[in-house]
DNA sequence: ACAATGTTTCAATACTATTTGAAACATCGA
DNA sequence: TCGATGTTTCAAATAGTATTGAAACATTGT
Protein backbone atom coordinates (compact mmCIF):
# COMPACT_ATOMS: atom_id res chain seq x y z
CA UNK A 1 0.00 0.00 0.00
CA UNK A 2 1.34 3.16 -0.80
CA UNK A 3 1.42 6.45 1.05
CA UNK A 4 -1.29 7.72 -0.64
CA UNK A 5 -3.43 5.18 -1.17
CA UNK A 6 -3.15 4.93 2.46
CA UNK A 7 -4.41 8.32 3.61
CA UNK A 8 -7.26 8.24 1.35
CA UNK A 9 -8.31 4.76 3.14
CA UNK A 10 -7.88 6.06 6.07
CA UNK A 11 -9.35 9.24 5.83
CA UNK A 12 -12.65 7.02 4.01
CA UNK A 13 -12.44 4.86 7.08
CA UNK A 14 -12.26 7.32 9.92
CA UNK A 15 -14.92 9.45 7.86
CA UNK A 16 -17.36 6.11 7.40
CA UNK A 17 -16.72 5.27 10.93
CA UNK A 18 -17.82 8.96 12.00
CA UNK A 19 -20.62 8.73 10.18
CA UNK A 20 -22.16 5.69 11.88
CA UNK A 21 -21.82 7.36 15.06
CA UNK A 22 -23.56 10.61 14.38
CA UNK A 23 -20.44 12.41 13.41
CA UNK A 24 -20.90 14.33 9.79
CA UNK A 25 -18.45 12.97 7.20
CA UNK A 26 -17.05 15.64 6.44
CA UNK A 27 -15.73 16.76 9.95
CA UNK A 28 -14.47 13.32 10.80
CA UNK A 29 -12.62 13.67 7.27
CA UNK A 30 -10.97 16.61 8.21
CA UNK A 31 -9.86 15.29 11.61
CA UNK A 32 -8.64 12.25 10.64
CA UNK A 33 -6.47 14.58 7.26
CA UNK A 34 -5.19 16.71 10.34
CA UNK A 35 -4.78 13.81 12.59
CA UNK A 36 -2.50 12.06 9.83
CA UNK A 37 -0.47 15.25 8.73
CA UNK A 38 3.15 15.25 10.23
CA UNK A 39 3.00 19.61 10.07
CA UNK A 40 0.31 21.85 10.49
CA UNK A 41 -2.55 22.20 7.39
CA UNK A 42 -3.78 25.33 6.10
CA UNK A 43 -7.48 25.96 4.83
CA UNK A 44 -6.52 25.96 1.20
CA UNK A 45 -4.40 22.49 2.11
CA UNK A 46 -7.80 21.09 3.28
CA UNK A 47 -9.58 22.11 0.62
CA UNK A 48 -8.05 20.49 -2.02
CA UNK A 49 -6.88 17.28 -0.35
CA UNK A 50 -10.30 16.48 0.49
CA UNK A 51 -11.68 18.57 -2.60
CA UNK A 52 -14.26 20.02 -0.32
CA UNK A 53 -15.60 24.15 0.00
CA UNK A 54 -14.00 26.59 1.82
CA UNK A 55 -17.23 26.83 3.49
CA UNK A 56 -17.36 23.36 4.48
CA UNK A 57 -13.64 23.09 5.26
CA UNK A 58 -13.55 26.73 7.40
CA UNK A 59 -16.69 25.13 9.27
CA UNK A 60 -15.72 21.74 10.27
CA UNK A 61 -12.19 23.24 11.36
CA UNK A 62 -14.05 25.61 13.58
CA UNK A 63 -16.14 22.48 15.20
CA UNK A 64 -12.92 20.46 15.45
CA UNK A 65 -11.66 23.18 17.28
CA UNK A 66 -14.81 23.80 19.44
CA UNK A 67 -14.51 20.40 20.48
CA UNK A 68 -10.64 20.85 21.26
CA UNK A 69 -9.72 18.06 19.25
CA UNK A 70 -7.74 21.00 16.74
CA UNK A 71 -5.54 23.95 17.55
CA UNK A 72 -5.19 26.96 15.14
CA UNK A 73 -1.36 27.08 14.65
CA UNK A 74 0.07 30.58 13.96
CA UNK A 75 3.27 30.32 11.49
CA UNK A 76 5.84 33.24 12.07
CA UNK A 77 5.47 35.44 9.20
CA UNK A 78 2.64 33.75 7.51
CA UNK A 79 -1.02 36.29 7.41
CA UNK A 80 -2.78 32.58 7.31
CA UNK A 81 -3.84 30.54 10.34
CA UNK A 82 -2.81 26.41 10.44
CA UNK A 83 -4.42 23.70 12.25
CA UNK A 84 -2.79 21.07 13.90
CA UNK A 85 -4.79 17.86 15.63
CA UNK A 86 -4.36 16.05 19.07
CA UNK A 87 -2.78 13.33 18.23
CA UNK A 88 -2.61 11.73 22.03
CA UNK A 89 -5.34 9.23 21.39
CA UNK A 90 -6.62 8.97 25.15
CA UNK A 91 -6.95 12.88 24.91
CA UNK A 92 -9.19 12.57 21.54
CA UNK A 93 -11.10 9.96 23.05
CA UNK A 94 -11.63 12.29 26.39
CA UNK A 95 -13.02 15.45 24.25
CA UNK A 96 -15.21 13.16 22.16
CA UNK A 97 -16.38 11.64 25.05
CA UNK A 98 -16.52 15.58 26.83
CA UNK A 99 -18.37 16.91 23.73
CA UNK A 100 -21.12 14.44 23.27
CA UNK A 101 -21.39 13.66 27.20
CA UNK A 102 -22.15 17.52 27.32
CA UNK A 103 -24.28 17.47 24.23
CA UNK A 104 -26.60 14.46 24.15
CA UNK A 105 -26.25 12.70 27.52
CA UNK A 106 -27.31 15.87 29.39
CA UNK A 107 -30.58 16.85 28.18
CA UNK A 108 -31.45 12.83 28.74
CA UNK A 109 -30.35 12.76 32.05
CA UNK A 110 -32.22 16.06 32.99
CA UNK A 111 -35.41 14.46 31.39
CA UNK A 112 -34.91 11.46 33.61
CA UNK A 113 -34.84 13.97 36.13
CA UNK A 114 -38.32 15.64 35.53
CA UNK A 115 -39.70 11.93 35.21
CA UNK A 116 -38.88 11.18 39.18
CA UNK A 117 -42.41 12.08 40.23
CA UNK A 118 -45.07 10.43 38.11
CA UNK A 119 -47.99 10.01 39.60
CA UNK A 120 -49.96 6.66 39.38
CA UNK A 121 -49.43 2.71 40.51
CA UNK A 122 -50.90 1.04 37.14
CA UNK A 123 -48.80 -1.41 35.76
CA UNK A 124 -47.93 1.37 32.89
CA UNK A 125 -47.47 3.74 35.18
CA UNK A 126 -44.67 1.59 37.22
CA UNK A 127 -43.24 -0.15 34.16
CA UNK A 128 -42.27 3.44 33.19
CA UNK A 129 -41.00 4.66 36.54
CA UNK A 130 -38.91 1.14 36.89
CA UNK A 131 -37.36 2.08 33.54
CA UNK A 132 -36.51 5.48 33.59
CA UNK A 133 -35.10 5.02 37.35
CA UNK A 134 -32.82 2.20 36.23
CA UNK A 135 -31.48 4.54 33.49
CA UNK A 136 -31.39 7.08 35.69
CA UNK A 137 -30.05 6.36 39.07
CA UNK A 138 -29.01 2.28 39.16
CA UNK A 139 -25.45 2.12 41.27
CA UNK A 140 -23.86 1.79 37.54
CA UNK A 141 -25.89 4.39 35.79
CA UNK A 142 -26.48 3.12 32.17
CA UNK A 143 -24.28 5.16 30.77
CA UNK A 144 -21.43 3.69 32.89
CA UNK A 145 -23.02 0.48 31.64
CA UNK A 146 -22.67 1.06 28.20
CA UNK A 147 -19.43 1.87 28.38
CA UNK A 148 -17.88 -0.56 30.55
CA UNK A 149 -19.66 -3.12 28.71
CA UNK A 150 -17.98 -1.53 25.42
CA UNK A 151 -14.21 -1.41 26.74
CA UNK A 152 -15.24 -4.90 27.54
CA UNK A 153 -16.18 -5.98 24.42
CA UNK A 154 -13.36 -4.02 22.88
CA UNK A 155 -10.48 -5.63 24.83
CA UNK A 156 -12.37 -8.89 24.98
CA UNK A 157 -13.43 -11.05 22.40
CA UNK B 1 -46.13 15.12 34.40
CA UNK B 2 -49.08 12.56 33.56
CA UNK B 3 -48.96 9.13 32.39
CA UNK B 4 -49.53 9.62 28.64
CA UNK B 5 -47.06 12.98 28.41
CA UNK B 6 -44.34 10.67 30.44
CA UNK B 7 -44.49 8.25 27.64
CA UNK B 8 -44.31 10.67 24.94
CA UNK B 9 -41.76 12.63 26.51
CA UNK B 10 -39.80 9.57 27.28
CA UNK B 11 -40.25 8.52 23.69
CA UNK B 12 -39.06 11.37 21.82
CA UNK B 13 -36.17 12.16 24.14
CA UNK B 14 -34.53 8.28 23.22
CA UNK B 15 -35.42 8.88 19.86
CA UNK B 16 -33.09 12.09 19.43
CA UNK B 17 -30.91 10.23 21.55
CA UNK B 18 -30.35 7.48 19.29
CA UNK B 19 -30.29 9.83 16.15
CA UNK B 20 -27.44 11.57 17.17
CA UNK B 21 -25.59 8.71 17.52
CA UNK B 22 -26.38 7.32 14.32
CA UNK B 23 -29.19 4.89 15.08
CA UNK B 24 -32.68 5.62 13.47
CA UNK B 25 -35.20 8.05 15.08
CA UNK B 26 -38.09 5.25 14.30
CA UNK B 27 -35.77 2.42 15.67
CA UNK B 28 -34.65 3.87 18.76
CA UNK B 29 -38.41 5.17 19.41
CA UNK B 30 -39.69 1.76 18.92
CA UNK B 31 -37.14 0.89 21.09
CA UNK B 32 -38.65 3.50 23.68
CA UNK B 33 -41.99 2.54 23.81
CA UNK B 34 -41.70 -1.37 24.20
CA UNK B 35 -38.73 -0.29 26.94
CA UNK B 36 -41.25 1.75 29.05
CA UNK B 37 -44.27 -0.82 28.23
CA UNK B 38 -45.57 -2.94 30.94
CA UNK B 39 -46.81 -5.58 28.46
CA UNK B 40 -45.78 -7.09 25.09
CA UNK B 41 -47.38 -5.06 21.98
CA UNK B 42 -48.05 -6.22 18.71
CA UNK B 43 -46.91 -4.79 15.05
CA UNK B 44 -50.69 -2.51 14.88
CA UNK B 45 -49.96 -1.31 18.91
CA UNK B 46 -46.58 0.35 17.96
CA UNK B 47 -48.08 1.63 14.73
CA UNK B 48 -50.92 3.54 16.20
CA UNK B 49 -49.09 4.61 19.30
CA UNK B 50 -46.15 6.15 17.36
CA UNK B 51 -47.89 6.87 14.52
CA UNK B 52 -45.65 5.09 11.78
CA UNK B 53 -47.01 3.23 8.78
CA UNK B 54 -46.67 -0.67 8.97
CA UNK B 55 -43.64 -1.43 6.90
CA UNK B 56 -41.37 1.30 9.14
CA UNK B 57 -42.84 -0.58 12.22
CA UNK B 58 -42.11 -4.31 11.00
CA UNK B 59 -39.42 -3.09 9.41
CA UNK B 60 -37.57 -1.77 13.01
CA UNK B 61 -38.81 -4.25 14.97
CA UNK B 62 -36.86 -6.86 13.15
CA UNK B 63 -34.25 -4.68 13.61
CA UNK B 64 -34.32 -4.82 16.72
CA UNK B 65 -34.73 -8.75 17.05
CA UNK B 66 -31.71 -8.79 14.94
CA UNK B 67 -29.76 -6.29 17.86
CA UNK B 68 -31.19 -8.59 20.91
CA UNK B 69 -32.94 -5.71 22.05
CA UNK B 70 -36.53 -7.05 21.80
CA UNK B 71 -37.96 -10.91 21.53
CA UNK B 72 -40.80 -11.95 19.91
CA UNK B 73 -43.51 -13.32 22.23
CA UNK B 74 -46.25 -15.83 21.07
CA UNK B 75 -49.32 -15.04 23.20
CA UNK B 76 -51.31 -18.48 23.67
CA UNK B 77 -54.80 -18.58 21.22
CA UNK B 78 -53.38 -15.23 19.53
CA UNK B 79 -52.20 -15.98 16.08
CA UNK B 80 -50.28 -12.50 15.68
CA UNK B 81 -46.74 -11.91 17.34
CA UNK B 82 -45.95 -9.52 19.93
CA UNK B 83 -42.59 -8.10 21.02
CA UNK B 84 -41.57 -7.25 23.98
CA UNK B 85 -37.90 -5.20 25.27
CA UNK B 86 -34.93 -6.83 27.19
CA UNK B 87 -35.26 -4.31 30.28
CA UNK B 88 -32.40 -5.28 32.02
CA UNK B 89 -30.11 -1.84 31.57
CA UNK B 90 -26.72 -3.75 31.74
CA UNK B 91 -27.63 -6.34 28.88
CA UNK B 92 -29.22 -3.25 26.56
CA UNK B 93 -25.67 -2.16 27.07
CA UNK B 94 -24.00 -4.88 26.38
CA UNK B 95 -26.11 -5.85 22.93
CA UNK B 96 -26.19 -1.76 21.92
CA UNK B 97 -22.20 -2.42 22.09
CA UNK B 98 -21.86 -5.52 20.72
CA UNK B 99 -23.55 -4.95 17.63
CA UNK B 100 -22.23 -1.54 16.71
CA UNK B 101 -18.43 -3.20 17.65
CA UNK B 102 -19.56 -5.87 15.04
CA UNK B 103 -20.73 -3.44 12.42
CA UNK B 104 -18.59 -0.41 12.37
CA UNK B 105 -15.61 -1.11 14.47
CA UNK B 106 -14.30 -3.95 13.10
CA UNK B 107 -13.86 -2.62 9.74
CA UNK B 108 -12.17 -0.05 10.61
CA UNK B 109 -9.49 -2.53 12.77
CA UNK B 110 -9.37 -4.25 9.59
CA UNK B 111 -7.90 -1.62 7.83
CA UNK B 112 -5.72 -0.02 10.66
CA UNK B 113 -4.26 -3.52 10.09
CA UNK B 114 -3.78 -3.26 6.70
CA UNK B 115 -1.99 -0.54 7.09
CA UNK B 116 0.86 -2.05 9.39
CA UNK B 117 2.95 -2.47 6.00
CA UNK B 118 3.28 1.19 5.02
CA UNK B 119 6.88 1.85 3.24
CA UNK B 120 8.94 4.73 3.70
CA UNK B 121 10.44 6.81 5.99
CA UNK B 122 9.80 10.66 5.42
CA UNK B 123 7.93 12.60 8.27
CA UNK B 124 5.15 11.91 6.42
CA UNK B 125 4.93 8.14 6.44
CA UNK B 126 6.16 8.17 10.26
CA UNK B 127 3.09 10.45 11.11
CA UNK B 128 0.20 8.00 9.64
CA UNK B 129 2.50 5.09 10.69
CA UNK B 130 2.46 6.51 14.31
CA UNK B 131 -1.28 7.00 13.94
CA UNK B 132 -2.32 3.56 12.57
CA UNK B 133 0.01 2.20 14.95
CA UNK B 134 -1.48 3.78 18.59
CA UNK B 135 -4.83 3.80 17.07
CA UNK B 136 -4.80 0.00 16.64
CA UNK B 137 -1.95 -1.44 19.05
CA UNK B 138 -1.62 0.52 21.78
CA UNK B 139 -1.76 -1.21 24.99
CA UNK B 140 -4.81 0.31 25.61
CA UNK B 141 -5.85 0.53 22.63
CA UNK B 142 -8.08 3.41 21.58
CA UNK B 143 -11.52 1.69 21.57
CA UNK B 144 -10.56 1.25 25.01
CA UNK B 145 -9.37 4.85 25.58
CA UNK B 146 -12.51 6.09 25.00
CA UNK B 147 -14.83 4.06 26.28
CA UNK B 148 -12.30 4.07 29.76
CA UNK B 149 -12.82 7.79 29.19
CA UNK B 150 -16.11 7.89 28.68
CA UNK B 151 -17.29 5.71 31.79
CA UNK B 152 -15.16 8.30 33.60
CA UNK B 153 -16.77 11.27 32.45
CA UNK B 154 -20.29 9.52 33.09
CA UNK B 155 -19.43 8.66 36.45
CA UNK B 156 -17.32 11.48 37.65
CA UNK B 157 -18.58 15.20 36.60
C1' DA C 1 -58.35 -25.36 -1.82
C1' DC C 2 -59.52 -21.04 -0.21
C1' DA C 3 -60.65 -17.32 2.68
C1' DA C 4 -58.95 -14.92 6.60
C1' DT C 5 -55.34 -13.09 9.00
C1' DG C 6 -50.91 -11.60 9.56
C1' DT C 7 -45.98 -10.39 7.64
C1' DT C 8 -42.53 -8.74 4.45
C1' DT C 9 -40.70 -6.23 0.67
C1' DC C 10 -39.54 -2.38 -2.13
C1' DA C 11 -40.21 1.42 -5.49
C1' DA C 12 -41.82 5.97 -4.96
C1' DT C 13 -41.84 9.82 -1.99
C1' DA C 14 -40.92 12.81 1.79
C1' DC C 15 -37.74 14.48 4.81
C1' DT C 16 -33.25 15.86 6.89
C1' DA C 17 -28.66 16.98 6.83
C1' DT C 18 -24.77 18.48 4.43
C1' DT C 19 -22.37 21.17 1.09
C1' DT C 20 -21.64 24.79 -1.91
C1' DG C 21 -20.39 29.31 -3.44
C1' DA C 22 -20.65 33.86 -3.46
C1' DA C 23 -21.05 37.98 -0.71
C1' DA C 24 -19.97 40.16 3.59
C1' DC C 25 -16.62 40.81 6.83
C1' DA C 26 -11.93 41.42 8.97
C1' DT C 27 -7.12 42.59 9.13
C1' DC C 28 -2.79 44.02 7.47
C1' DG C 29 0.76 46.85 5.14
C1' DA C 30 1.83 50.63 2.16
C1' DT D 1 -7.54 55.01 3.09
C1' DC D 2 -7.23 51.44 -0.10
C1' DG D 3 -6.02 47.16 -2.15
C1' DA D 4 -4.60 42.56 -1.00
C1' DT D 5 -5.21 38.60 1.54
C1' DG D 6 -7.59 35.71 4.45
C1' DT D 7 -12.04 34.29 7.10
C1' DT D 8 -16.87 33.76 8.06
C1' DT D 9 -21.65 33.40 7.09
C1' DC D 10 -25.83 31.67 5.21
C1' DA D 11 -29.49 30.93 1.69
C1' DA D 12 -29.96 27.80 -1.94
C1' DA D 13 -28.80 23.47 -4.05
C1' DT D 14 -27.61 18.80 -3.39
C1' DA D 15 -27.01 14.48 -1.56
C1' DG D 16 -28.34 11.11 1.59
C1' DT D 17 -31.79 8.65 4.64
C1' DA D 18 -36.03 7.25 6.28
C1' DT D 19 -40.92 6.38 5.51
C1' DT D 20 -44.94 5.13 3.25
C1' DG D 21 -48.31 2.19 1.26
C1' DA D 22 -49.70 -1.13 -1.59
C1' DA D 23 -48.73 -5.58 -3.53
C1' DA D 24 -46.59 -10.02 -2.82
C1' DC D 25 -45.98 -13.50 0.29
C1' DA D 26 -46.87 -16.82 4.21
C1' DT D 27 -49.56 -19.34 7.45
C1' DT D 28 -53.61 -21.08 9.64
C1' DG D 29 -58.24 -23.04 10.19
C1' DT D 30 -62.24 -24.91 7.81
Amino acid sequence: MTIPEAKDKFIEAWGAFGSAWGINRSMAQVHALLLISHEPLSTEDVMEQLNISRGNANMNLRALIDWSLVRRVLKPGERREFFEAEKDVWKVATHITRERKKRELEALIRLLDEMEDIPGATPEAKSIKKMTHDLHDSPPAWTTCWTTAHAAMCSGS
